[in-house]
Formats: C-alpha cells, structure tokens, sequence
DNA sequence: AACAACCGACTGACTGGTCGGTTTTGTCCG
DNA sequence: CGGACAAAACCGACCAGTCAGTCGGTTGTT
C-alpha cells in the first residue's frame, strides 16, 4: 500500500467521524441513521462501510475521540495549578467551562450512548474512569501533602464526579443553569466535602 | 360499566406492570419485547393493547410506579429522624439500602429509560426532581434552622443525588462496592460539604 | 343483549449490513 | 511520457430480520 493512501484515508476518516459525531449528538446511537452521516460527508453506505467494520464501531471511535479531547484538555489545565486541591479544581472548572458551551457534545457524552442498550455500559464505565483517574490522581496527592483530610480519595472523585454529572443533566433536561454558572458555589461545596 | 370489573380490571394492570417492570429491567426499554411481557402475564399482545395505549405509556407507568414506591419508602424514613439533617441523611440511607438489594431495580430506575431516547428525558427529570425534592426540603429546613451553613440548597440537594446516582452507577457497571457499603463514608463526604 | 376482556395472525415501516460493480489513485516499466 | 495494471476507495440497490401496533373475531360476565 503506497504511502500517500494512508493520508488520504485518516482525513476521510476524520470527516466521517466529525459528521458521525454530529449526528449521534442530535439522535442518540439507536435513532441515528447510517445513511445520514453517508449524506453529510457526501459518501455512500458502502465507502462509510469500507472505513468502519459496524455502527458500533464507529459510535465508540466517536466516544473515544470525544473523550480524548476533554481528558487531555483537562489534563493541560490541572497542570497550571500551583496545589494538588488547586489542579483538581481546574480540572473541574475546565470540563464544566467546555461542555456549557457545546450542550450538544454533553448530551453525547453524557446520554446519548445509552441508547445503545446494555452494551454501552463498559463504554460508559471506561470513559467516566479517566474522568475520575484525572480527579482521583490530585485529591490522592492532596492528601499525601496533608492539604485535606479525607481519607477515601476514590470516593471522593466519585462524588465529584458525580455531582459534576447530575449538575450537566440538570442543564440538559430542566433547564437549569449552565454549568458554568455554579462552578463557583459548586467548588465551594465539594472543596468542604474533602477538607 | 360494574363495579367488579375495576376490582379486575386493576389486578390485572398491576400483574401486567409487575411482569412489564421486571422485562424492562432486564432489557431496557429498547430491547424489551412486548411479546415477552404477554408471555410472563399469559396475556396476549392484543390483551396488553387493551390496558395499555402503547408500549411507552406501559414504560411510563411502571416508572412513575417504582418512583412511587422508593420516594414513599424515603419519606417514611425521613419521619423518624429528629433534625432536618437527620432526615436528608436517613432518606439518602433509605434509597441506597433499598436499591442495593435490588440490582435490577437500581438499573431500570437509572440507566434502562435512556435506551427510549430524547423522548425518555423529561420523565427521567420528573422522577430524579421528585427524588432532590426530598432531600432538597430538608436541606432548606436544616438551614433555616442554623443546622448547616451552606446557603444554596438547591444546588446542594443535586450534588447529593449526583453523588448517589454515581455511585449506584459505579456499582452497576465496575463491580464497584454495593452502596450500602459506602453509606458511611459517603455520609460524612456529603455532610461536610454543607456544613 | 350488551359490553368488557382477550386472542393472535398479520401488516407495514424501518434500517443495518452486503455485494457486485465502478471509479480513482498510485506505481512500474518500456 | 504514457499506458497498463493493481489496489484502494467508493457506490447504491437490495436483502433479511425485526417488531410495535392493528383488527376481526371469540369468550366471559352482568
């Protein structure tokens, strides 16, 4: 296989995922038609079928890239922080600062996989786990540096985590206020929930 | 129309939700088969029709069913503690010894409603509104009565429920510990976050 | 008789995935 | 350079399974 195919079919690929993202966002996995992201990158079911074994596939290569993107920005803004507590903080604030701006890629992230029926679960599981690692990692060293109190640091993450979550899907489906809006009194709450 | 047809009538509605919850449960409610609810009732599809308008007005009533039951059960528990705080915290220990001993429960109330799709959201923030309210209403009393310092309940009574679902979640699909097992420690997260 | 309750074969819309064929791209060699 | 060959990339009509909901008919109750 030459060289120059290998470029030319990640871009294909790329497009294909950026358009498959778009519509598992607007439909969730069951309801999105194979044939419309076929419509918005302009190739047919078989071409989408060359690039990607089954829609399955395809809906975690989206997840996956999807979550990449949002652990390694968080990651990148924890590492500004000048305290354990502090990176954690940023982390959060980094997430909740992206996600309000983009409610479509929330409600992918964080509903719409669901959609699929019990195989989502480990996807889910897997993805929520780098989340929490990313929190987990600094409430761990923390406490190794005597900043807070709470021992269960796993636990901890969770909540955090937890909270974050039930905060986006109150946005989502009651209207509530933009993530963004609560970061304040929400770093306030779960800061005394570990001190 | 006679009055021993409603006698009837109901028993066989509450043997057909019986039997509807527990194949929702297994399948959610994408992958349940009205076909399999007749047969664990012995009623035939075009029976089920007869009580049922449509496999979604089924889904919503044994949802609404099982909130009932759980949010009853919790206020129930909520009675007996003798402080507003008292209370959030003996209604959050209800719920979660509750759906600890009941795995397919916890899954339907949780995650098996999403598989309907965009159509599933308002219900789903019907129930878990019901579920903040209650912690929420004791949150507020707990303030009023200089019990706790934290001024934004509302936003409080989401970060406990997040907390919760997070939990259940975690158990549900990383073989995490069942949350009864972590009430204790999740207690004194969740309380020192509001004090 | 009248109406509730129930039956279950059938329909019709839906859609993921296939496959035989076509076009495009890169390579090799005279 | 050009033209022949192969492999990649792409096409889209079609297939096959699925299943919620329907409806004409039957049974049971008052």
């Amino acid at each position: 296989m030459p060289a120059s195919y290998t470029k030319h079919r990640s871009q294909t690929r790329e497009r294909i995922l950026e358009a498959a993202e778009s519509v598992f966002a607007d439909n969730g996995y069951h309801d999105a038609l194979v044939d419309e992201i076929g419509q918005r990158t302009s190739i047919s079911k078989g071409g989408l079928y060359f690039h990607f074994p089954s829609k399955e596939d395809l809906f975690f290569a989206v997840m996956d890239r999807l979550a990449d993107k949002l652990v390694t920005r968080a990651e990148k803004a924890a590492l500004n922080a000048e305290s354990p507590l502090g990176a954690a903080e940023a982390a959060m604030d980094d997430v909740l600062s992206t996600l309000s701006s983009q409610k479509r890629l929330a409600r992918l992230l964080i509903t719409q996989g669901y959609t699929m029926g019990n195989a989502f679960e480990s996807k889910r599981a897997e993805i929520f786990n780098r989340f929490a690692r990313v929190i987990g990692e600094q409430l761990h060293a923390a406490k190794e540096a005597g900043q807070i109190r709470e021992k269960n640091t796993d636990l901890a993450s969770l909540v955090w985590l937890g909270a974050m979550n039930e905060v986006i899907v109150h946005w989502l489906f009651s209207d509530g206020a933009p993530p963004k809006d609560v970061i304040s009194d929400l770093k306030s709450l779960l800061l005394a929930s570990v001190r």
